[in-house]
DNA sequence: TGAGGATGGCGTACGATGTACAGTATTTTT
DNA sequence: AAAAATACTGTACATCGTACGCCATCCTCA
């Protein structure tokens, strides 16, 4: 029923925890807690069991400390799930594209973003707001540029084009992850759920009012049936996406030809 | 810190709810509260002070009644989070678009809809999940198909596309609306944000690690200031979903004519 | 060899939330 | 007039983030 928001802390301190500036003094007892455990342990809770079970007892109670000892190394949650979050980016891929041609890297960027956020699904539900400026989050943005290298686009264009390219992905993960954590919570797959409440919906619903939805719903649902739904939805769109790309492109070195 | 979901509440109670299709029987007291005050009621509180101070107890506060009241009539607040979008899906304009062409047939959906969001940010952070199946959202969505007829496109394809472009447009509508209520919640802007945390940033991000990110990321950020921001970011992003709708549209029409 | 001070960690407690449960009041039906 | 169904209310509970104050620990300086 909740669902968590980042980036609401103090924003220096974020950053300075973020790149893990903060200076470590030597008075005082030896820390049995750090930052990375913290965020280790915060990140295996979510991974097992949704970012709703992140709550601060639990990440706690994996690291056997007493709640509030968290809050030594952490100033809130928000903060946490700022870090969680450039750990993970900062972790992802990166291998260099064998240079395949645009449509391939950014395909493949497309593809790697997804696999993160199918390894961790609740990230979808947790990366809005403003990013973590961290460590993480400026690695992956310097290599997912580098994708745009070459195309003509200048800088304002390249960023758009990026932010639509990485902003359908996490759409398409936002979906998937709730089907997906639907069909655990209710035992039942989105498919069966149709079916067990078309009849319910066929006494309420008119056909004849909605005709064209009445088709399209049909087909479209006959053909989304199960997890294929999210693997063809971003298969379409990944192609529109890079079509729409192409077509701006083609724009700009037509633009530089003619100047 | 908390964030709503939607439709998790059981699917047939639901359903019914949605079409209002309750029975009602003559025996007992006259009821003083109606599902329809009570979705009226919580919009207005979502729309004034955003989702988060749509609790039931205020909800129950603005029609003067206990909170517990509110359960009469609706069974949990994810059932009430379903009616508050259903109730705004069927309020939206469906102007019958003057056949202007289908790429300012589909803007026009894609306006409306921001125009939505717009005026009712929080449902970007609600929408997600399973659709609540009520008579708003179904006539909705027959309306947005008609957009599309004509193109060539089979059902399974139109229904792609059209939730291709309201994935764009929600993508948008989340990120401006996150960037309004930050600026509302810290006092201030985006632009500001950057300027104050700059000298930080600039102490802990080595440029020369990172080069393209740091002369995109300028520009971008350049070019970003504002809510123009977000503007951009929609006319650009627009621009491309229709180019890759439209190529989509030109293979099919090949196709069609070769066959 | 202490004394002082900074720091890590803990126990308790508070306000807010959704909602279960057990009534009470009001109306129609028998 | 009694019974049954319905609308509403008051209290209470588990869970959450986290403010506050206390203690234990360790370095530093006298």
């Amino acid at each position: 029923m909740a669902r968590e928001r980042t980036g609401a802390g103090d924003a220096a301190a974020t950053l300075t925890l973020l790149w893990r500036q903060r200076p470590q003094s030597q008075r005082g007892p030896r820390p049995g807690l750090t930052v990375d455990a913290i965020v280790a342990a915060a990140i295996g809770i979510a991974d097992a069991k949704g970012v709703e079970a992140v709550t601060m007892r639990a990440v706690a109670l994996a690291l056997s400390a007493a709640p509030m000892a968290l809050y030594t190394h952490v100033p809130s949650k928000a903060e946490l799930l700022d870090l969680m979050l450039d750990s993970l980016f900062l972790g992802m891929s990166r291998a260099e594209p064998a240079g395949d041609g645009w449509r391939d890297r950014l395909a493949a960027i497309a593809r790697d973003n997804l696999a993160l956020y199918s390894a961790h699904p609740w990230i979808a539900s947790v990366a809005t707001g403003r990013p973590p400026l961290g460590p993480g989050l400026m690695a992956k943005y310097e290599y997912e540029l580098r994708g745009f290298d070459g195309l003509g686009l200048d800088e304002v264009e390249t960023d758009a084009a990026l932010t639509f390219l990485l902003g359908f992905v996490e759409n398409c993960a936002r979906i998937g992850g709730d089907a997906r954590a639907r069909a655990q919570a209710d035992a039942m797959s989105d498919a069966g759920w149709w079916e067990a409440n078309a009849p319910l919906l066929a006494r309420v619903f008119d056909p004849a009012r909605y005709p064209t939805a009445t088709r399209v719903g049909a087909a479209a649902g006959a053909a989304h049936q199960g997890a294929y739904g999210v693997d063809h939805m971003f298969a379409f769109g990944l192609e529109r996406v890079l079509d729409g790309i192409e077509r701006l492109i083609e724009r700009r070195t037509q633009r530089a030809g003619d100047g």
